[in-house]
DNA sequence: GAAGTCTACTTGACTAGACAAGTCTATGCA
DNA sequence: TGCATAGACTTGTCTAGTCAAGTAGACTTC
């Protein structure tokens, strides 16, 4: 590198005068590959330009490559195997992230009013299923709580959740029309490894009634399972009427 | 580096005799700070050590602290902000990767056999909302096909779907019954981004026909629309049994 | 012909050092 | 007192090189 002024970082720095981004050298190489998948210029199993090729067309350093083609695996892009080369992926399955928000949250965030009424709050005995899910004994103490979430008055998830003492002794203490158990469970253990599933289908009489809803009405069903370390912190079984509440995303690979 | 046995390289080829799995230096940094924050050391919001102070601990590089940092930064599981540091997350939203599979891909590994019906393929012009949703003018030709997709002989899925005219002109041509939409969709045009809800409601009329299910029963309905360089290529409804189907997944920061 | 070996090419991981740029604090000057 | 500045510390990014390890094909040997 002879001349200091002509260092990338340097050509980075003046280069905002043509009006473009400036964008960083590992940003502008992923580009030109992302660029290729989408134009179908390296179709599903094909094998890419190697590292060193990207390196003698793009003039920058192999580190450099080096991180744009492994940002594109860890997106799922691309598909890389020592000793062969870099393959673009076979898009049949394409992953997006999920992000779940605590309602409390998600409903303040769209500057509505949230509020949650407390029906059950106590120590139970065990069931069989329950005692399963959470790793303990048959008829061995659990916490109880079955809520209902309201956005602007209006019934939006029953939250029925059986929590391991061992995790959270004080859970029962917490004051859950003040804070979300969710949010109570993430301060007292981070939130470390959950298993969900998503289904329609129909409420108890129970949930119907607490929801102010018709025993008919299609229900969002999710059930989610927290384990912490390899213990098991909590079930839930959240229930949305099908009218008031949706998931939504996107893909942005 | 004054001895070239201790090289990081030599000590994990020969730290196999202990029964190690013999990590990587990166994902040995990686552990440490995973391992603090779920233990609680760094509470949510708290500082974290610094890079200086990791490359010191951990006798590295730094290139190689900024890798661990970086792909946990990713993850999502901290926030760095230059000219200030490194914070634990919060984690009051925890994100997964979701992915969406192909549902002939999806049956066949489970070991079952996937066979699909036919009932629509043909040029319509499109409505106001299908229009709309494509950027098409009202009643330019759009194609359209209604398929129900089995998994051994039971319907499992009523796909409904409008596609652009423009990205796939030969999509009619295509034998539903051999390749799904989705997988002929992704040869002609790779997935590039695409928007979904999830929501559950009930079956129209003829889609309790055509799945067999009572006109009462809960379904799972996934709205997807994907687009592709700012250009819409498809709109589908799919509609699923909430008896018969359901999505799962895990977060696994 | 079959088996082993050598070589070229690939990705995986790391080092040591450099410059840039953002944030905060302490210092000195008006 | 108030403002500007200099320094210390932070992350962001890059370079130029090293060694390791996996793959495939060509070549040699038996």
């Amino acid at each position: 590198m002879p001349d200091p002024a002509l260092t990338p970082a340097r050509s980075r720095a003046f280069g905002r005068s043509d009006g473009a981004p400036a964008q960083a050298p590992y940003a502008r190489v992923k580009e030109f590959l992302k660029q290729g998948l989408a134009s179908g210029r390296w179709a599903p199993g094909a094998l890419m330009p190697s590292e060193a090729e990207l390196v003698a067309q793009f003039g920058v350093s192999r580190m450099t490559v080096t991180r744009a083609l492994r940002e594109l695996q860890n997106e799922g892009l691309v598909t890389r195997v020592q000793g062969l080369g870099t393959y673009a992926a076979h898009l049949l399955k394409v992953s997006s992230t999920l992000t779940i928000r605590d309602l409390h949250e998600e409903i303040t965030a769209r500057g509505h009013r949230h509020h949650a009424e407390v029906h059950i709050a106590r120590e139970e005995t065990a069931s069989a299923s329950v005692a399963a899910q959470l790793g303990l004994a048959r008829d061995a103490p659990v916490f109880h709580t079955l809520l209902v979430h309201f956005e602007d008055g209006l019934a939006l998830q029953c939250e029925d959740r059986y929590v391991n003492p061992a995790c959270a002794p004080d859970y029962l203490h917490a004051d859950f029309t003040q804070i979300t158990p969710t949010h109570y469970l993430l301060q007292v253990a981070p939130l470390w490894e959950a298993q969900y599933s998503v289904e329609a289908g129909s409420p108890s009489a129970r949930e119907a009634r607490l929801l102010g809803i018709p025993l008919h009405e299609p229900c969002l069903i999710i059930v989610r399972r927290t384990v912490n370390h390899g213990v098991p912190i909590t079930v839930a079984r959240l229930v949305h009427p099908g009218s008031r509440y949706r998931v939504e995303g996107q893909f942005k690979p």
